[in-house]
DNA sequence: GACAGATGAAGGA
DNA sequence: TCCTTCATCTGTC
């Protein structure tokens, strides 16, 4: 059976981040592409047309078929815009909607659980995360599994330098990475 | 199976 | 100190 997911949008003063949400809870976010002098270089997407712009309004699901948001998606959804407004203004996020990490690999999903441990303003690099999961030789994969992260911003793979303090990469754009670490108050 | 990659360390100039 | 090279590990095609 095929899974049905729902994407809707996360207004932001950053831009219009997009959420998509399975039966299971927050399987993706995505950067800001409208508004091309954003800092941000997010994925493009060719279905952005199709959502709802008004949240609690019915919206059309990946298929491109009009549904209604189910009540826990859009707890979810809440708590997801609550988050990600809050990180974006340098704080922390109280709560984190539960997150789909189906299909990912065991690799990939301890990855991003150490990610999740990184606390606002605090930064690792890749190496020390390769060795906080039991694989101090795995520092590229563990570049490759921050690039594949879908949930960026709430994983904060922005947190993730190199050892030499530099800032290596993001998938939203080095100039988003360098100001979301600066509101948390790191210096590169 | 080959290749690429958001690294890290070592060695040389 | 900076640059280059190479080892290493995992994901993707």
């Amino acid at each position: 059976m095929k899974t049905q997911s729902v994407e809707l949008p996360v207004p932001t003063r950053d831009g219009q981040f997009v959420a998509r949400y399975s039966e299971k809870g927050l399987a993706e976010l995505n950067f800001p592409s409208v508004g091309r002098a954003s800092t941000f270089h997010g994925r493009r997407r060719g279905d952005e047309s199709q959502i709802s712009s008004a949240f609690g309004a019915p919206v059309r699901d990946s298929s491109r078929r009009l549904l209604q948001i189910p009540v826990s998606i859009r707890r979810w959804h809440r708590a997801t815009a609550v988050a990600l407004k809050a990180v974006l203004a340098g704080r922390a996020a109280k709560t984190l909607p539960p997150l789909d990490w189906s299909g990912k690999t065991e690799f990939q999903k301890s990855v991003w659980r150490a990610l999740r441990k990184i606390r606002r303003g605090r930064t690792k690099s890749y190496g020390e995360i390769a060795r906080a999961i039991g694989k101090p030789k795995a520092v590229r994969a563990v570049g490759g599994a921050c690039g594949a992260n879908p949930i960026p911003i709430l994983v904060p793979c922005h947190r993730v330098l190199a050892a030499n303090g530099k800032i290596g990469g993001f998938s939203g754009g080095l100039n988003q990475k360098r100001d979301l670490l600066a509101r948390e108050g790191v210096k590169i």
